[in-house]
DNA sequence: TGTTAGCACTCGCCTTTGTGGAGTGCTAAT
DNA sequence: ATTAGCACTCCACAAAGGCGAGTGCTAACA
């Protein structure tokens, strides 16, 4: 059977106005609501057509009919306008706190939380392609060192490292230096063993301790590739009837505490580059199990080179994906501006 | 009315049974339940009583008695009998990430979450009586400054400071050898515009950058009393009916989001220095009002000098006093034994 | 005087039953 | 191809009734 143009004025219809109002939505409703001027038999007829197709479903008979993933998944590939969002007070707000990532991140979640009501999460940028600026090391007391590396983007990371040895003023400096000189520039992916032993071996005479240090900065970098991810508005989903019973709210609210499942959303929406950036899964095509009652609005987000991190919106699969995408992409588009007027 | 020997027992006995079933608990079942070999209708009698002198209520005429706010007082104050935990496996957990105040911190949220069933929260110690160990400053790039700060207990905090004017390699130096020596020692909050206005004055000829570079130096030492709470196990609470409610669940929820609403506790159990260190809210005592159908139980941890922090648990009223308590006790005599053996 | 047995009573909970309404599918007429 | 009409289905909701747990009271007993 072939969507004729007024199966998809009804279909649109029938999820326009399910995703105002939740409830299954009947012919005569539709009858009215379309300019269409069809009488309810005659979409009945259509209905049926079209659940025979995939697109809609009645919870049960003699109820209305509600859309299927599949009948969102053509309104959000085809049928959507996007509404332009008001989110533009949000540029001061986000320049005002410019200094802190951290902060930053947590307001933007919040703000999108706030505007959509429904549940947001962003993901710190993915740094391990990213370039290092600066390498310090201090020696804090006797027995510990405080090493410091700054990458592109002003991320910084500490680490105190113990030595079993005191390194004098001067060693430290010769360290300084040459961890400069090796690392600066060096995506933090490209550092490798090989690298690791030359600057051992140009390091000399005090190889046991200086060889330690070493390896402990180069592991420090490498490994502290640690998620953070933030999250806002998690009891948003209470305002949707059909997520807010116990057994679906303790899931979700579960997930969103242990971040650790997030990741994967993360790891999906970074890897897939096919469109604009903006990706759309509607229930059982989340990547994360957990949500498969929801639907799933990622975002990827820029800040200067190979810096990506992930947005997301997490809501009821009657979500308004036109606003969501709206305010996805002012979002992502402000965090360029931001970048650029940073640097 | 006197509170008789027989009246605690029967309702020790009251409210051990409800901790445990959450229903309300009627004559009979406490006639058998006890050793004291009394009839129900005796039972009945004096839980009458009970209930006149306020320690019991009756959700609806004809159901068992569940404790009031003030029953749980009595109990938690005098009829507890702490059991002992087996949270030893914990010792070595912590030990292995110590590294990272952060870690540490997220772990023993999750640990508690988790071994008590109840949600958790920890704060990380407040450190503004904190003596400053280390200071140094960097030059990152053209117009770029890193300023590290480390304190006491291995704190660090970085800052990222934009000067308009580039200051050479000696600047710099001099300006490193004179925050240390004004500022090393000195607690973050003995910090006062007098000492700034005098490190500007030996600063001498530079006056206008260097002044800039140390009024944001001391600003950011000063300003970033983050809080800093970990949240853990909030899901847990629909693990007990009477939480589980959406317009409960809700609230408690978007607490435990909002953590700006948790540093009220912090800073109530903080204050109070009274008794051992654990304090328990129950019902309305509690500082947060969207908890008033929980029971809140909070320790304070300390890390050597000056550095506490808050543990605590957010649970059912009817949550497992003894249980909780006893965890709370391990957990904050593990994290002294671990600053113990750090230093 | 304290304790107990017995009994009537209360009230929430659960199941059953019934009713109304929204919506459908089908058929026949236009 | 569209529509009006009608019988049918099924959910949601309310009312009704029975069950059971628990109480308060009274009277009897040690």
């Amino acid at each position: 059977m072939q969507l004729s143009e007024r199966k998809i004025k009804i279909l649109q219809a029938i999820i326009r106005n399910y995703l105002e109002t939740g409830e299954p939505v009947g012919s005569r409703t539709i009858s009215r609501y379309t300019d269409l001027n069809l009488s309810s038999a005659t979409i009945r007829n259509e209905m049926s057509d079209l659940e025979e197709m995939g697109y809609i479903v009645q919870p049960h008979t003699s109820a209305g009919r509600i859309p299927s993933d599949m009948g969102y998944r053509l309104y959000v590939d085809t049928m959507m306008e996007e509404k332009d969002k008001e989110l533009e007070e949000l540029k001061e707000m986000m320049l005002e706190k410019e200094d802190k990532m951290e902060h930053l991140l947590r307001q933007v979640a919040k703000l999108l939380a706030a505007n959509t009501n429904y549940a947001s999460m962003i993901s710190a940028p993915t740094i391990h392609t990213n370039k290092i600026k600066f390498v310090q090391l201090s020696r804090l007391d006797a027995g510990q060192l405080l090493a410091v590396v700054v990458a592109e983007g002003n991320i910084i990371k500490n680490n105190i490292i113990s030595v079993a040895e005191e390194l004098n003023d001067e060693t430290l400096l010769k360290l300084n230096i040459l961890l400069n000189t090796h690392l600066n520039g060096l995506a933090l992916e490209e550092i490798n063993l090989g690298m690791i032993s030359s600057m051992k071996q140009q390091a000399g005479i005090h190889s046991k301790v200086v060889g330690d240090v070493i390896d402990s900065i180069a592991l420090s970098i490498k490994a502290e590739e640690d998620l953070e991810i933030y999250t806002s508005g998690a009891n948003n989903i209470f305002k949707y009837p059909e997520l807010a019973d116990q057994q679906k709210a303790s899931e979700i609210i579960n997930t969103f505490e242990e971040k650790q499942l997030l990741t994967e959303l993360v790891q999906e929406t970074l890897s897939d580059e096919s469109n604009t950036g903006i990706q759309v899964y509607i229930g059982n095509e989340t990547p994360i199990q957990t949500m498969k009652d929801c639907s799933v609005v990622t975002a990827t987000y820029e800040l200067g080179e190979g810096m990506r991190g992930t947005i997301g919106i997490i809501g009821p699969k009657r979500m308004d994906y036109d606003k969501v995408v709206g305010a996805l992409k002012t979002i992502t588009h402000q965090l360029d501006d931001l970048y650029k007027k940073r640097t």
